[in-house]
DNA sequence: CTTTTATGAATGAAGG
DNA sequence: CCTTCATTCATAAAAG
């Protein structure tokens, strides 16, 4: 894995360990392992792998047991991602930059002035400035503008398909405008697999409860 | 267990409380992770539990099945078959290649073995393994491999900008890039931290038979 | 609290 | 290779 080269870090975190990191650390000086981001992103991937494989296996024994096959609906939407949202806290650590008003601000002028050409440097300066008013990184100046003329330019695309064309017929560029309901045909809500399979296992149940 | 939240249906968190974040974002704080030998070693066990819950499923599936499988292996990317027709206009449904999980896996896997140059021929290789795990062609892999160097290069260079416990700055300037906010991007020394959370677990695999 | 919307971030693909 | 774009995912914020 990648994370080899990424850092590592020693030193006292409160930041949301549970009991287990205390218990280490008042052991006597303990050294405390952090994990980036990407760490954490790698790490998250690989179980989901899992999940997902395990998950898809007990759908596909449930479908033969029952003699179903069908399922095509369903199958469709599967997405590898169960792990951050459900046990997730203590592993989670995604948390996303929100612009505070000031940032808003002048990224919103720097945007209507036109020079849509963000370049790198660019993007330095601005995240200059914009960290005097609050947390900010490059990353999240880039991306902001990537979203904001991505997102601009769409609107354009819509609103100029409801002007020239009143009916539903020919339209290419952009498909689905989920200006309606965006709940077509989706929300597979797995089962619990190993509850389905009746598997339990107090030892690893507990190891992973622990992280929690 | 919990990991059966999907996509699209997003729900509250109830656990990580937005306010602590949004202060700690404000306060100029770096978010980190911090993660004790322990908890590192609770979730190799987790890991270890999906890939022995993995191999009994498909030990038992293959033991019950005939030739069933085609509703699982594609699970990754069968698209919008219910959808086309409907309307009578083109409703492209998904046009770009995802990974399945196993796939994605795979590539990983290659990626850090560090032979980093895939060759023509190597794509070709690669490619006729992992279509045994789902529609792909040589592009996608190509393309994967550019785009998964390519970022995790650029992840290498933000990734310190914040750090607090980084004594140790060996600048690294990019070849093409020059830095004008000395605190703007810093690089750190990274240092490798978890080798492999390799799945082989012994201890945990036999703690595993309940399947049956 | 639950559901919906707005938007930051991730990523496959294309261009140079 | 590096940059840019388009699309999608996940989540903070807003609405109910």
């Amino acid at each position: 894995m990648e994370w080899e080269k990424q850092q590592q870090q020693q030193q006292q975190q409160p930041v949301g360990p549970p009991q287990t990191a205390e218990e280490l650390n008042s052991g006597g000086g303990m050294f405390v392992k952090v994990m980036t981001d990407e760490q954490m992103e790698v790490l998250r991937k690989q179980i989901a792998v899992y999940a997902t494989i395990c998950e898809q296996l007990v759908d596909l024994h449930k479908s033969m047991a029952t003699q179903h096959d069908l399922a095509g609906a369903r199958l469709g939407n599967l997405y590898c991602d169960p792990l951050v949202t459900a046990a997730g806290h203590k592993i989670t650590g995604r948390q996303r930059w929100t612009p505070t008003p000031m940032q808003l601000q002048i990224l919103e002028r720097i945007f209507e002035q036109g020079n849509g050409t963000p370049s790198k440097q660019k993007i330095k300066e601005i995240t200059s400035e914009l960290s005097q008013h609050g947390q900010i990184s490059e990353t999240n100046v880039y991306n902001w503008f990537q979203n904001r003329r991505a997102r601009s330019k769409r609107k354009q695309q819509v609103a100029a398909t409801n002007n020239t064309e009143s009916e539903v017929e020919t339209e290419v560029e952009s498909p689905n405008e989920k200006k309606t309901k965006p709940e077509d045909l989706q929300s597979h809500m797995p089962t619990s697999m190993a509850e389905d399979l009746g598997y339990q296992n107090p030892e690893v149940s507990s190891g992973m409860h622990s992280i929690d």
